[in-house]
DNA sequence: TTGTATGCGTTATCAT
DNA sequence: ATGATAACGCATACAA
């Protein structure tokens, strides 16, 4: 099959087709283009020679290099693997590749990665947040290429946006767990810096029981890593607090299950003694003990939406600029009776 | 800053900076080749055109895309997910960028991805695993670009690769699992076609049951997609076999998730009435109760060795050829009395 | 439908 | 240290 071990180019092919380079080219990008004769001609010069487009020269001709690039803070949190993955299968059955750079929440190297995308010629972006530096704004604004924000929609509506309401989200989880009792919380949260996903949802958190005549104490709120180990010692700190919390906020899945293995260290039912509250849940619920509360997050389906929205972009038609994708409480499992309630009801004097 | 909104090429930086285009050129790529104050001039000229480099243009003439490509099965799984992360990280401090692709363990979009990699001229290539059809074999001879298989190492040692060996990780689990009293095995798999990551941990509890006398029935091994909710249906039906195996030994992270989450909810304690084996730990271990058996796998070291080999090919220098990265059996907590014993000892009538 | 000729934006070779 | 210029491999306007 493969005639010799040199690169062939599309000269050779034409060459050995007996065409033009012109017919080669067009028998590659344009098949409908070429008569079925002379298509089958140079689709047997292709086998023979073993050619493969060159992708640079292509998108150097063509200004268009079929690939999408996105900026995401790491893949080693699944609801962005997930979508990412979402995002990418769904753009390979469109032809095209998904470049990605992750920034590891540093506003720095996100100005720099998106950059470095655009530099490798990406035909559109898909950024995750309204988070950014204004050289990020700047780079998008001049690069005249499609683009759109994921996960948050931004506050005035300026920007193209796929995502969820996150301060909404937690509200109601905040609301859910008072009304069936809680009056002690407490939240983990993940780093507010750069991440308005994270202060959307402290925010709500906040919004909500301030509603109910809660306020929320500093001492009560922890901003951590995401991490499992984090998030234990976080637990631990906030298990100290007296009145000890009895329902715990958790601003992501990773948080959460890290808490919910802490609290088991510390003897703490699950969520008898202690409620604690995910977020992104994608495994989270589904091996989760009863009584858990969470939220579940479409987390493919944005990747899949984010896709839909740049290839329509890309293919020159028009596209709804915002998209707001509902969230799911869930309360696993019946309860019993509400945790608080049967907290207060064997209540220990506060020390 | 930027002077207009039409896109600026080399040439124009070159015109403002009243250098020539091959000064201009030189100053971008090898700025040590000029004169500190002709540097200047380039870079203020940079700044105040707002000259972004193309790609495509770059690769063309240099033959290098300062890319390289992964092929994954999937980032939805952890392990994917954070050693393809680490394998970005590394690769972005030293310029490059990570063109990522998965196939979801189907055979024939692997090879459809990874070609569709080579074609946008990635400068290297690392595949997970050993099992690959023989067009991507033909494909990685014939692109002469460095590539190196991931997490599984070949028998033959003809390719490069970076990982672990499998099998002897799950037979140690299954060692350690009858020297604590076991008897009574069964596994929940994911797929063996097409992964032979899944195929080399079955044989391992295979085989290392067998050195130990016992045979493992078909009956009590589940193959299933890796996904909590098929784990948990795995769980279910093995449960019901009689004598009711007392260790379930899981061939990845999310099936042992779903399996304790199953077990909890058929109101068996974990590990006391069953033992739950994880593999892949990432965060499992770290949240999960006391007395579960797992293995610690190196995946962020796996994709930074990956990435240093790479980039030595890249850059001519030799690398090895051939790392096998040592995997670590945890136990967490102590244990009590082992679990099959306790299990025996209120043993009941198998019906 | 097919062929001819030009240009895409950069690197690299050769002078100077 | 810098400048002129020829590739790089393909797409495409235009001609036939």
């Amino acid at each position: 099959m493969a005639r010799d071990t040199e690169k062939a180019t599309l000269v050779d092919v034409a060459r050995v087709a007996g065409v033009s380079l012109a017919t080669a080219s067009r028998a590659m990008s344009t098949p409908q283009l070429v008569r079925p004769a002379t298509l089958a001609k140079v689709l047997k010069a292709v086998q023979w020679l073993g050619y493969l487009p060159d992708g640079a020269a292509r998108a150097l001709a063509s200004r268009r290099s079929r690939t999408v690039g996105a900026v995401v803070p790491t893949l080693d949190n699944p609801i962005f693997a997930s979508s990412t993955q979402a995002l990418q299968r769904e753009l390979g059955e469109s032809g095209y590749q998904l470049l990605i750079a992750s920034h590891e929440y540093d506003a720095g190297r996100e100005l720099a990665v998106t950059q470095a995308l655009l530099e490798r010629g990406v035909d559109a972006l898909a950024l995750v947040g309204t988070d950014h530096v204004p050289a990020v704004w700047t780079l998008l604004a001049g690069c005249r290429r499609p683009y759109v924000l994921t996960w948050s929609l931004d506050e005035g509506g300026h920007h193209p946006g796929i995502g969820i309401d996150n301060r909404e989200a937690m509200a109601r989880v905040a609301r859910h767990l008072h009304d069936i009792g809680h009056r002690e919380f407490a939240v983990i949260s993940g780093h507010t810096a750069h991440n308005d996903r994270a202060r959307a949802r402290l925010a709500g958190v906040r919004a909500a029981l301030l509603g109910r005549g809660i306020e929320l104490a500093a001492s009560r709120v922890v901003e951590t890593d995401y991490s499992v180990e984090a998030a234990r010692t976080a637990l631990r700190a906030l298990a100290r607090l007296r009145p000890r919390p009895t329902a715990i906020v958790c601003g992501n899945d990773v948080l959460a299950q890290g808490a919910m293995a802490e609290a088991h260290a510390l003897g703490l039912a699950v969520p008898a003694d202690l409620s604690v509250t995910g977020f992104d849940d994608l495994a989270l619920v589904a091996s989760a003990p009863p009584g858990l509360t969470s939220v579940r997050i479409p987390a493919a389906e944005i990747g899949q939406r984010t896709a839909r929205y740049l290839l329509a972009r890309l293919a020159g038609v028009a596209a709804p600029d915002r998209t707001e994708l509902p969230v799911e409480l869930v309360v696993r499992g019946s309860t019993g009776p509400p945790p608080a309630a049967a907290s207060r009801a064997r209540a220990r004097p506060p020390r």
